[in-house]
RNA sequence: GGGCGAAUAGCUCAGCUGGUCAGAGCGCCUGCCUUACACGCAGGAUGUCGGGGGUUCGAGUCCCUCUUCGCCCACCA
């Protein structure tokens, strides 16, 4: 074989080995009718840039999916990518600002061939960086939400929900965002809580006698009230109510109302009511018969329908002027400071303001019935399970869902009016003339990004066409995502499923955690805070990227890297991609050829009495690694699948059986075939245990093992099974016998300053029988990596030495008068005493000294107490070493 | 305001149904360029398992409480 270099390059092979994996078709299954395992990848958004988040949750899907696909079931990760109706626009919104212009300048068909441009062009980057990772994916299949196909699902899906009902367009306060233009779903609307303050003020009576107080968060939206409202059981009040106040500023008279959803207790318990600019307002309105004044603009400035000097004014110019105003008038009762949650964009971050418009919804609670029960029944679970209980609290607790979007991009909504006659028209078929014969024009608005992506799981695979692959691939197994898009995406999907193809998309949810810094931030661009898996990966390898990811996240729990501090994250997987590489290049040229096959009937299979006791041991340990991995991918503990493979690899294969085997490698020494058949047939079964992790330098590995069918793919591997004929669990009690008698001469070699190179004599005394037998197997192993030219059972003559209790009772027994230099080890160990004890005496007087006991802070003096006691030890063990070597 | 997590070595974290669970990696200390690997090898030090109380023969592991961080939900203006 072509010699390998020693040390691993990534950059070097995981390319190549990328695009032959998919030259040879392994991403893509074929309906073999075995079981499948499907999982839909959360779809970036077309313009995203791959960033570390990506990272954790591809290689999460990427290991599942490579996990089942060796395990031998038709496998398909399905990729797409999501329009990203605001953020796409919002990105090319900003392009158009740099040449000074706005979309609507452009005007909306202009603008759309805009976006649309500007997707072509760098819409599939994110695709290409997914690659980068080792994404097993089916490019044959990747979608885009607004490609025919899917588009004909949304309308499908919109006209089938307004034929039943569950569509309806209504006039009601929703979510605003001023910067962005556009209504926004609950969900979009992100609480977060705000240091802000109450203001209370005074409403005058109408007849003069006295004044009401109320208090708001929002001031200036006293321009648009039409009452005050009191709780109707409310003493205090009881006799206002149907009386007026005249509302300052504005020069109105409002009424007072009773309404029992004022909360008594809160303020003065009684409530300014702004029908136009508030949910609770708007209902109490609505119950009450007030008018609605809209004051405000789409941008959030003050609109026609307030007094003319605070027309145009932002929003919160228009606070500050509306509460200095109403103080000058005498009427500001009092200012407090009052934490509260307000809601912000979700994708700009502005103060969302709640706005009265006409909108689409769709009626969610009998969609949520299903999919609710699907949980309570057990078909669908969470891991980690204690977000079923938010995806229950939130399906139980569902509202109705806005999905009527102000923006450009996304999927129009097949809605057209007729000015004529008046007529709706909701179509599946584009509408160009009203029964009447009128002209019709299209509802202006766009859907949801979300009503397009809780479609996937079927509109990726056909639907609403019966297609073969839809029959095939749908239901879908597991979906892996970030806990943030439970309710956007993940909660949608299994209604959408149940709706329209009667059963749940998938059957296991596994939310992982997020990626932070060491501040346990959460990494962003704005924070600057990033990882860039893009530069790990040129740096360090996706397999590092990827281990090191894997490996950092139990279930349910964050993953915390250092952004200042690659190296720290992320070599200690590059060293154990490049120890994995390095243990194979020695297996790989010290194994010339196809190995005899380890068990079974064949005829040159081994024999089970030409198995050391060490063959047997690595064997077992290989064996346990099987079980262990494949039960921690099982239950989706990736970091425990990944810690032991390394330590098999690692501390069994490699720092053990590799060094141990050495002797019978060299030459034609005899045992050789068998050695050679066990580290390949165990060095093979770590490869395939850890490809799922790291794909690349194992398949780079194992595309050199010798008997390899030609044209095979690790990738399209089996999975390993525990050979029950080849197992020795008694072998890991006897090979750990070994292991300690060699690990307690090392100890006493290092302790006793025994050179590097000089030989010992080793005694074993009183040995457990199981320890007798072990050592007497394993005799020669034993006296190579201790480094001893003689093991007697039974005690030594000599006196001076040193000696080791192992964990079964039995003794070790090293003696050292001929394997040190005596007079040179005493001389430093004198050395090493003395100078201990003049530290000694000096810190005595210290502490002798009542001046510095009594002066000095307690807490140094403890310190120099401690030093004191640590010297002291030292002291004493160093005496009773010198005591030993007979001095 | 409700509900739920987490606090274990200097750092990042394992420790799943109470009894070799006091661990791993990194970092640190001491030797080694031993012909697979110095991105390595061998040896070593380090923790009142957040504080307090309780259950138990026995508790990082169960219960209560306190403290500190985090998450989800919520129309008290």
């Amino acid at each position: 074989m072509t010699a390998l270099p020693p040390q691993y390059d990534p950059t070097a092979l995981e390319a190549e080995l990328y695009r032959a994996w998919t030259d040879a078709g392994l991403f893509t299954p074929a309906a073999t009718g075995r079981p499948h395992y499907v999982v839909m990848m959360p779809p970036p958004n077309v313009t995203s840039v791959l960033h570390v988040g990506h990272g954790l949750n591809h290689t999460v899907q990427d290991v599942l999916v490579r996990f089942e696909r060796m395990r031998g079931r038709d496998a398909l990760w399905l990729p797409g990518t999501d329009h990203a109706g605001i953020a796409t626009q919002n990105v090319v919104e900003r392009l158009v600002a740099k040449e000074g212009q706005t979309r609507f300048d452009l005007g909306r068909e202009a603008f759309e061939r805009r976006v649309w441009d500007y997707v072509r062009e760098t819409g599939g980057s994110i695709l290409d960086q997914l690659k980068a990772i080792g994404d097993s994916c089916d490019w044959t299949r990747t979608y885009f939400t607004l490609d025919p196909g899917l588009s004909r699902a949304v309308r499908e899906v919109f006209v089938r929900l307004y034929e039943k009902g569950l569509v309806y367009r209504g006039h009601y306060i929703i979510n605003w965002c001023p910067r962005c233009l556009t209504a926004l779903s609950n969900e979009e609307a992100e609480k977060a809580d705000v240091e802000g303050r109450l203001w209370s003020l005074r409403y005058p009576l109408a007849d003069g006698s006295g004044h009401l107080v109320v208090a708001t968060t929002r001031p200036e939206t006293m321009l648009g009230d039409t009452a005050v409202a009191v709780h109707p059981e409310d003493a205090r009040y009881r006799h206002l109510v149907g009386r007026a106040v005249r509302l300052p500023l504005v020069d109105r008279e409002i009424p007072v109302v009773a309404d029992a959803a004022i909360d008594p207790s809160f303020g003065t318990g009684a409530v300014k009511v702004t029908p136009a600019h508030d949910p609770t307002d708007f209902e109490i309105g609505r119950r009450h018969g007030l008018p609605a004044i809209d004051i405000m603009t789409p941008e959030a400035r003050l609109a026609e329908t307030v007094p003319e000097r605070f027309r145009g004014l932002d929003r919160f110019e228009a606070r500050k002027r509306v509460v200095a105003e109403v103080e000058a008038l005498g009427l500001l009762e009092k200012v407090e400071a009052h934490a509260h949650a307000v809601g912000h964009c979700y994708r700009c971050d502005t103060v969302i303001e709640p706005r009265l418009s006409d909108q689409w919804f769709v009626r969610m609670a009998p969609l949520a019935e299903p999919a609710l029960r699907a949980y309570r029944e057990g078909r669908l679970r969470f891991l980690p399970e204690r977000r079923g209980d938010e995806y229950a609290q939130w399906m139980e607790n569902i509202r109705d869902w806005c999905i009527s979007r102000q923006l450009w991009w996304g999927h129009r909504i097949p809605v057209w009016y007729c000015d004529d006659c008046g007529a709706t028209h909701v179509s599946r078929e584009d509408v160009t003339r009203c029964r009447c014969g009128g002209a019709v024009r299209q509802d202006e608005d766009v859907l949801d990004t979300w009503f397009s992506s809780w479609l996937v799981p079927f509109s990726s695979l056909g639907w609403p066409d019966d297609t073969p692959d839809l029959r095939t691939w749908y239901p879908g197994d597991v979906l892996v995502t970030a806990p943030e898009i439970l309710f956007f995406w993940v909660a949608r999907m299994v209604m959408a499923g149940c709706e329209f193809m009667g059963d749940i998309p998938f059957h296991t949810v596994y939310l992982h955690g997020t990626v932070r810094d060491t501040q346990h931030r959460k990494m962003s661009k704005s924070l600057g805070n990033g990882i860039d898996p893009l530069e790990v990966i040129r740096r360090y390898g996706a397999d590092a990227l990827r281990y090191t990811l894997v490996s950092g996240m139990a279930v349910g729990t964050d993953v915390i890297l250092d952004p200042n501090d690659l190296e720290t994250s992320f070599a200690p997987a590059r060293n154990f991609a490049n120890k994995l590489w390095n243990a194979g290049r020695f297996i790989l040229s010290n194994v010339p050829g196809p190995t005899r096959p380890l068990a079974g009937p064949h005829p040159g299979a081994l024999r089970p009495e030409e198995l050391t006791l060490a063959d047997r041991w690595i064997i077992a340990r290989c064996d346990a690694t099987i079980r262990e991995a494949t039960e921690a991918y099982e239950r989706f503990r990736l970091n425990d699948a990944a810690t032991a493979v390394y330590r098999f690899l690692w501390s069994d294969l490699a720092d053990w059986y590799i060094e141990l085997v050495k002797p019978r490698l060299y030459g034609d020494a005899p045992g050789g075939d068998v050695a050679r058949a066990v580290a390949l047939r165990t060095f093979d079964v770590a490869l395939r245990l850890l490809h799922p992790v790291m794909p690349f330098v194992t398949e780079a590995l194992w595309q050199k093992i010798p008997g390899k069918p030609e044209g095979a793919w690790l990738c399209g591997a089996s999975w390993p099974r525990p050979d029950a004929r080849a197992a020795a669990p008694d072998a890991l009690a006897g090979f750990g016998v070994v292991q300690e008698v060699v690990g307690a001469v090392r100890a006493i070699r290092a302790e006793y300053d025994v050179p590097p190179g000089k030989q010992v004599r080793l005694f074993v005394t009183h040995p457990s029988a199981a320890a007798q037998a072990a050592i007497r197997a394993e005799t020669g192993t034993i006296l190579r990596l201790a480094k001893a030219s003689e093991l007697t059972l039974g005690e030594s003559a000599d006196r001076v030495g040193g000696y080791a209790v192992l964990s079964d009772g039995t003794g070790v027994f090293v003696p050292l008068g001929d394997a040190i230099d005596l007079e040179r080890e005493r001389a430093r160990l004198g050395a090493e005493l003395g100078k201990l004890e003049q530290l000694i005496a000096g810190q005595e007087r210290k502490l002798g000294n009542e001046q510095f006991v009594a002066r000095a802070p307690a807490e140094v003096v403890a310190k120099e107490r401690e030093k004191l006691a640590t010297w002291r030890e030292q002291a004493a063990l160093l005496a009773d070493k010198r005591t030993r070597l007979g001095a």
